[in-house]
RNA sequence: CGGUGAGUAGCGCAGUUUGGUAGCGCAACUGGUUUGGGACCAGUAGGUCGGAGGUUCAAAUCCUCCCUUGCCGACCA
């Protein structure tokens, strides 16, 4: 590519960000902001997206991976029925259409392939689909560039089988592909298990790399095992006067729990479920809900406020306002009346269970679901088990941020259960955030000069810089000879414009084109070509005869 | 959704306190001289000062409302 056929879209002005990833990539030319959250990606970005997604897409397609393309507008109808419309919130992106008809458009795809897949006749399983496409979240407040944006692209890919063998092989797999893939492109990742959000499923585990901009925090001990940190812990302090309202009735709960065992020792506490009485405040309204989670477990507010949205006020029952309600105490009691009832999703399995009864020292015994009552619908409700670490030992600990770039989740069937009738089919979902990428590829990729991509994801791998090429005839040829050589063989970016060399390199540098290649006239009276390499910040002068036999032994061309 | 900034030429900004001709740097265009780190000289073009209303002889500047947007918090895989 001739630079006076392209567009740079380079800018030198200083932009006053403390965010050196988004400044760079303003400076580079990759991406330009149009609104909040919403930013146009300029042919220098492009092409790294582009080179991205071909590594990828060669990587899920040999492991037999199948690409398919949905559509980022979906009718409401079937996010109701996974009954994740609501789970979502204010961050699904709505829309109207002429007919005054909800669309939405989508964050994910879980619904639309499930039911598309289970209803398929002559599918074999297992069977894994994935798409490459833009996906949509109306964030709260958008921030740090492409970090957290309201349009980003998205790898997702949606597994299906038959057993759970199958499954949790396929899933170990997954976690395969993905490191040979960051391997490829040089970034470092971290595997960690996490939770499974409002996506659900049984197990996730998430991919990360450490970043300065990173919305996450982690431990590090000596012996190089990570530990989860911030999330709870942070919000346990940030939201304390909720928090300790739910504190008081566990230690109600255990207080209580002592009682009851000594009156009645068979019980088998494994088999029981809690059972807590919400209050919802909507606008005007009052909600009230029967929430139900396995004794061992915590309840979690936060996934609580996720499923009524997050502005509404939420309270949950003390000791003393059950008395008054129930007559009863906390820990007798259970699901009755005309409330909504939903239960955590570890509770399906359940088989013979007990359950509070409203009533003081009585329980119910022996409980089934659908046999003896239903709930409305199962969800993610618990808090997911953390290792924390005491404070004494946080000294030896190094604390860092991270940035998430890929998740994967066991979905199990809380997909098929729903949209798929006649097989048992369980279901992996493996998310790949590119856009995000990106970002930390930039981030652990730079100097003061700019960004220095890695070969693989390069959007040019060579650039051409001829020093006052339209006044000396020799550097014209051989930079047009060098060009036209290698130009059908990989991406190179040769500076036809009449400029000084000092803007040249300023360009090619914030695009960041890894290997460069100066041709002058008193190199060339030499019989040399001046090479520089920026990530190991190398200039060497190679003969001019050989210059093809060495760029052919680093870039690995098929001359 | 709370706190707090900002909106003036394509981009980055000054001017607002104290109302009185619309400015600077980069980019663009024309001509010339330059060519190993963002060139120089001379010239040209480009603006309803975010929008609406108000005060005034006179508003980018003062007042009111609205829109857009940055950062911090809250939220967020």
């Amino acid at each position: 590519m001739k630079t006076t056929l392209y567009s740079l879209f380079t800018s030198y002005n200083i932009v006053c960000h403390k965010n050196i990833i988004f400044n760079f990539m303003i400076k580079g030319g990759l991406i330009r902001r149009l609104s909040s959250g919403i930013y146009i990606w300029l042919p220098n970005g492009l092409r790294v997206i582009n080179n991205i997604i071909d590594i990828i897409k060669n990587k899920l397609n040999r492991f037999g991976l199948i690409e398919l393309f949905m559509p980022a507008i979906q009718p409401l109808k079937i996010w109701e029925i996974s009954n994740r419309f609501f789970e979502y919130g204010d961050e699904l992106f709505k829309l109207k259409d002429r007919n005054n008809k909800i669309l939405i458009l989508s964050p994910t795809h879980e619904e639309l392939i499930t039911k598309l897949v289970c209803n398929e006749k002559h599918i074999n399983f297992p069977k894994c689909f994935y798409q490459i496409q833009n996906k949509f979240r109306d964030e709260l407040r958008p921030k740090l560039g492409i970090l957290r944006s309201r349009e980003f692209i998205m790898k997702d890919a949606y597994s299906f089988h038959l057993n759970k063998k199958c499954l949790n092989e396929f899933y170990l797999s997954f976690i395969e592909i993905y490191k040979e893939f960051f391997n490829d492109i040089n970034l470092n990742i971290y595997i960690k298990e996490a939770r499974c959000g409002n996506i659900g499923g049984d197990k996730s585990h998430e991919f990360y790399v450490f970043s300065d901009y990173g919305e996450n925090k982690i431990y590090i001990s000596p012996q190089k095992i990570l530990y989860p940190y911030s999330y709870y812990v942070k919000k346990k302090e940030k939201l304390c006067f909720k928090i300790k309202k739910i504190k008081k009735i566990f230690y109600l709960y255990k207080k209580n729990k002592k009682n009851v065992v000594k009156i009645k020792k068979d019980i088998d506490i494994s088999k029981f479920i809690k059972t807590f009485f919400i209050k919802i405040f909507y606008k005007k309204k009052i909600k009230k809900i029967f929430v139900l989670i396995p004794f061992n477990k915590d309840l979690d507010i936060i996934k609580l406020y996720k499923l009524y949205f997050m502005s509404f006020k939420i309270e949950i029952l003390d000791e003393v306002k059950i008395l008054k309600v129930f007559k009863c105490y906390s820990f007798f009691l259970g699901p009755n009346g005309d409330y909504k009832i939903i239960a955590d999703y570890s509770l399906k399995n359940y088989r013979n269970f007990i359950l509070g009864t409203s009533k003081n020292n009585y329980l119910y015994f022996n409980v089934n679901w659908n046999v003896d009552f239903s709930v409305d619908y199962f969800t993610d409700l618990c808090k997911c088990q953390f290792i924390y670490i005491k404070k004494k030992k946080k000294c030896f600990y190094k604390k860092r941020s991270f940035m998430e770039v890929g998740h994967i989740f066991k979905l199990m069937d809380k997909y098929s259960s729903i949209f798929c009738n006649k097989n048992k089919i369980l279901m992996g979902c493996y998310g790949l955030g590119i856009t995000r990428i990106i970002s930390a590829l930039i981030e652990h990729n730079h100097d003061d000069r700019g960004i220095i991509w890695p070969v693989s994801v390069s959007n040019f791998k060579l650039g051409i810089i001829p020093i006052n090429m339209y006044n000396c005839s020799n550097v014209y040829k051989f930079s047009f000879f060098l060009y036209e050589k290698l130009s059908n063989l990989i991406e190179i970016l040769f500076d036809d414009r009449k400029l000084h060399i000092g803007k040249m390199l300023t360009d090619f540098e914030l695009i960041g084109i890894p290997y460069l290649v100066v041709i002058s006239e008193i190199l060339l009276l030499e019989n040399k070509i001046e090479f520089r390499d920026r990530k190991n910040k190398r200039i060497c002068f190679v003969p001019k005869n050989e210059i093809f036999i060495f760029l052919n032994k680093l870039l690995k061309l098929s001359l």
